[in-house]
DNA sequence: TTACTTTCTCAAGTAAACTTGAGATCAAGA
DNA sequence: TCTTGATCTCAAGTTTACTTGAGAAAGTAA
């Protein structure tokens, strides 16, 4: 029985209220393409219950301190307009892994060097290495952006 | 012998290439008094040495998701006039330690919860627990603010 | 059909953390 | 002293991730 891949459609009322977002930011999000809402011929948003999840998703990893970027591109693997299977969601779930495994060791690291160099009272760049590229090339978010230099001048004090 | 407790100061550019910030990123954060830099007869910034390794702190701090909110509080501890001590540095640098220790065990649960969550496929809500108020009021910067609600509805697929 | 709630679009506002640009001064070396 | 290069201030712009408001349709219950 050709019954449509999605079954039940929702308002982005009933969205709001089973994922916990505000409906103007399920509205962007639709914008931005991160879900993708149907629309009925009076052009109100209908979402698939599979949206649902998609949203937490977003929630889920904004919390990890992923960008709406970062995010979309992970949600690239998943197909917009049928329900994604179990195996879709562990496929992404792989990747997302991998990047939240990285961000844990990166504050871990972060953490370890902290203890033998602000703990020490150092906090020297050229000593500490805490400005190692890689870690800095992992920032989230806004901040100062780094200016390029050849060479990092030793602080003594 | 009454030498000056700064001894050499150093002008906006030296700091800007010793720490790798730009140099109106340092004046922003004089403006908003994360470091307070004294000033010549003509009124250009001096710092004093120790104002480098505050700065460091501000970049290694951002970088672990603290806001410069957060991070003015913890310099808070900081003499500003004078060069921070050792002990000063121990102080702050435990505070800051136990924030930095809280923020890789959210995400740890995070993980763990994940493993168990996305993994399968389920990505619920109600059965996830991945909505758990505590951690997401440890939010780091933008993101979707949440609606209040009383209860979480179940989803089904 | 009337009334009322929900949703729509679009423009503008918000907050954080800076950057950019303009026009003016300061300071140091030749 | 002259001439650069470094700084200064102040206003405005930038990015991310939304929120808010206005005015107008769409749905829905009675």
């Amino acid at each position: 029985m050709p019954v449509s891949a999605s079954g039940k459609l929702l308002t982005i009322g009933e969205v709001a209220r089973r994922t916990g977002l505000a409906v103007s930011a399920i509205r962007y999000y639709d914008d931005e393409g991160l879900v993708s809402a149907r629309r009925t011929s009076g052009g109100r948003r209908m979402f698939i219950r599979s949206d649902i999840r998609r949203l937490s998703f977003i929630l889920i990893a904004q919390q990890m301190g992923f960008s709406l970027e970062e995010i979309r591109a992970q949600l690239k693997e998943l197909p917009l307009e049928r329900t994604p299977t179990k195996r879709d969601w562990e496929r992404i779930s792989r990747g997302f892994r991998a990047q939240l495994d990285a961000r844990i060791g990166m504050l871990e690291r972060l953490r370890d060097r902290l203890d033998g160099c602000i703990g020490c009272g150092c906090l020297s760049l050229q000593t500490c290495k805490l400005y190692n590229p890689d870690d800095r090339a992992a920032r989230t978010g806004t901040g100062p952006r780094l200016v390029v230099q050849q060479s990092i001048e030793r602080v003594e004090d």
